[in-house]
DNA sequence: TTTAAATAGGATAAAATTGTCCGAATTAAA
DNA sequence: TTTAATTCGGACAATTTTATCCTATTTAAA
């Protein structure tokens, strides 16, 4: 469903909308402690974000990442999803077909036309800031 | 969501039911044409399915694939994404947590539980033979 | 001004997935 | 009985994804 680069970029901005709320930056080895991901893979992750202007950065001797305060307040899960994984959960055929559509569907188009909709509904109702408390409070959880 | 080697083998299968309906055997050609699929590689999946015993197989000069009738009556897509893929769709969790549970959830877990459920069943209720009529029928396509 | 901690970015390596090739075994038909 | 069409199985190759390493750049603080 989600690549592994998808994940950690997840559970990343969580973290980072849990330690912006407090204004703390967070440098690469703390995230990737926190989410349990290998720490460099996770700093092309979390740059990739960057640029994407979802998270932010500083630079140099105590920099790190964080959140915009007004980011945070909008920020959800399809926003991260389709920066780091691109528009295929919202555009391919479960099947592959490269044109799938209403007209010339696939044998299971109808059936999961509704499933996909679900999905995309799912990860733009999930904020970063709705997810971070649970996690602060130890009712849900970015690692094992 | 699906590998590849699903996806070819989902569609392989659809048209074999197809086939199989009217006691025909296919070989490896002419599915990957049906399917429009690397040849070597569909071999490859469908060894798999034959290994798994959703579909069947004659060796030599007129040899081929096919699905046995009493097979067809029940043969769903579930089973064959099990086949291919392992059970990491029904057991994986989104966020990767090796154990993601009720007690332990990850931060998108419940929301999560019940797409996953209508994933399943939707995999389960699509039976090959409910697929293949529409495939037969032009209504629904497995190649561009 | 020097040092050290941090992000940025490029090169490379490892692993997994996707795909190809070839020879062995099987079997219908010439 | 030979031939040719076919599945089966192993080895290999290409591509993509995941992961690591190293150097450059930035910058706060000693």
């Amino acid at each position: 469903m989600l690549s592994k680069a998808c994940e950690y970029g997840i559970k990343a901005t969580v973290f980072l909308a849990q330690q912006s709320k407090d204004n703390k930056l967070s440098n690469v080895k703390e995230i990737a402690q926190a989410i349990d991901s290998p720490e460099a893979f996770t700093a092309k992750v979390l740059q990739q974000l960057v640029k994407s202007a979802l998270i932010s950065s500083v630079k140099g001797v105590k920099g790190g990442f964080f959140i915009e305060k007004k980011t945070l307040k909008k920020l959800n899960l399809l926003q991260i999803v389709t920066a780091i994984d691109g528009d295929g959960l919202i555009t391919n055929c479960m099947l592959g077909l490269s044109q799938c559509s209403e007209i010339d569907p696939c044998p299971v188009h109808h059936q999961y036309k509704s499933i996909k909709a679900d999905i995309i509904k799912m990860l733009k109702n999930s904020t970063v800031e709705s997810l971070a408390p649970g996690v602060a409070q130890r009712l849900s959880f970015l690692k094992n």
